[in-house]
DNA sequence: TGTGTAAGTAAGTGACTACTTGCATTCGAG
DNA sequence: CTCGAATGCAAGTAGTCACTTACTTACACA
């Protein structure tokens, strides 16, 4: 880890902490162990720096893939549910601080948003699916469904550091209740696909 | 409306579009077209135009009360969630802020925490009076059915905005989507409770 | 040994920020 | 008409901010 990656995320952290404006030059290079004078010779301004520290961080989304042809609803949606709010929990600073300057600095929103719209994509892709395949008992808008799952999630990231009482005990399990409870709304058996597989029902396939 | 309020009213517009630290007493005198100087000599000081600003706008919540004996669940609970997305619509940007400082200026943070965990409150004793009425098919934590819609419409008023194809269409529906997939999930027929309203039973009772 | 490059030190610039002081103006109540 | 309170204006203070200039140091490599 050269000098630059030790800026970039020493920038990250401070702005994770103290927003655009409250991030001086001072304080990431405080942070850094670094002059502040570096700063501006490596990266011009303090705006380039903060930018670029975003970018870095929006490359390193992680989130659990879901497969085309949906096998086992519960297990798959809840692996991916929770990869996905482990995402937003160890990002909720940065979401926030980026979130609030939506007015002023639309073009890092932009970029922040990227990893939540793809989310839905899939999300939706995966619903569909499930539809397609005879799990699904009522039809429903796949869109809705989804930001109903992914509303839940990103909430319980961004808010229950502010108000725990407000969400479900443990957090750890959280994911994993949202997940079954949106898989109820729609109708979806605990069970084996018809068609794609023709496992013997049993009554947890979670053992597995 | 007086100076004073004036003044009050300018603090809360800029401190949603700006945050606290861009909340400049030269902008919000210039915002409330007002000298600045009268600002500090009514005020004080900046921070507690801004702490004034935001009690001043905590007070104005103004959320539909659920019943504490269901009578018609759909329809109760699309008012509550309507009531309640348009609540949190119309100040987006001031609980973005808000949240964006909660670690420098947690106390604010606090203040605004107020409405969300009184509606949480509500929203759960009102499902666990849907269980007790035997509306509720299957069992199931009212707290987690409740971070669930009030995850999906927090999510909904706040990130609608910066990507709105995640999101169903149209925005006026969407409170009204994500009740009735709530109640789907909790196994909630669309009819009348059992024991404690004898109406007859109707294909549609939203038409009452 | 010489040279180029990355980094540090010291000092400073102009703009902005919260906030103060002193004095003039307006205006409504007694 | 008088008085006092609210407000405005002009000027200024001490501090911070992003960013610059000029110069020095340390080290890798040829």
């Amino acid at each position: 880890m050269n000098r630059r990656d030790e800026i970039l995320a020493a920038a990250a952290e401070v702005f994770a902490q103290h927003g655009f404006r409250g991030s001086t030059t001072r304080r990431i290079a405080d942070a850094a162990g670094v002059n502040e004078i570096t700063i501006f010779r490596q990266f011009g301004s303090k705006e380039a720096l903060i930018r670029e520290a975003m970018q870095y961080l929006t490359q390193s989304a992680n989130i659990a893939t879901l497969p085309d042809a949906p096998v086992n609803p519960e297990r798959e949606l809840t692996e991916w549910s929770e990869s996905f709010i482990q995402h937003l929990r160890l990002r909720s600073s940065i979401i926030r601080k980026t979130m609030s300057e939506l007015e002023e600095r639309p073009d890092m929103s932009d970029c922040a948003s990227e990893v939540p719209k793809r989310a839905s994509n899939d999300l939706c892709r995966y619903i569909t699916a499930l539809e397609r395949q005879g799990m699904i008992a009522d039809e429903f808008e796949a869109v809705t469904a989804a930001a109903m799952l992914m509303g839940a999630i990103f909430s319980d990231a961004m808010g229950r550091e502010m108000m725990p009482e407000v969400f479900p005990q443990p957090a750890e399990k959280a994911a994993h209740l949202y997940a079954r409870l949106l898989l109820r709304s729609l109708g979806v058996e605990n069970r084996s696909p018809r068609a794609t597989n023709k496992q013997p029902k049993r009554s947890k396939q979670l053992s597995s």
